[in-house]
DNA sequence: TCCTTGACGGAGA
DNA sequence: ATCTCCGCCAAGG
């Protein structure tokens, strides 16, 4: 079976598996799922994770190294909190992938 | 069904 | 380094 539910669950994990101090990008992930081209939808699916999920979403950036949020919003503000915490720097909502990025 | 909307990404310009 | 354009896919109208 390979529903949108399995997807979804499989995605989960990847994300769980990033380390701490870490960031790995939407199109990583969904390629370390088995669903190349499913960038896309890695984001629909933190999307819709629930505020008092334990998943570190906020270690997930886009291609360009960039926080998918508009700059000052909430959101943006929430991850680059979390992502400082863990001593990565965001500067300008930018991040070194080259010095983060997570090679399994 | 058809159309629009994104936490996306790669190719060009 | 930036900015468009276009292809991708599931969700929600």
């Amino acid at each position: 079976m390979n529903s949108t539910e399995e997807k979804r669950r499989i995605i989960h994990q990847w994300v769980a598996a990033i380390p701490a101090g870490n960031v790995a990008t939407y199109g990583q992930i969904a390629k370390l799922a088995g669903l190349p081209g499913y960038a896309r939808f890695v984001g629909a699916t933190l999307r819709q994770l629930p505020a008092n999920s334990t998943l570190p979403w906020y270690r997930v950036i886009n291609a360009s190294g960039r926080i998918s949020f508009p700059r000052g919003s909430p959101a943006y503000l929430r991850q680059k909190e979390r992502l400082s915490t863990e001593g990565i720097v965001v500067d300008q909502g930018r991040i070194s992938l080259r010095d983060y990025r997570w090679n399994p």
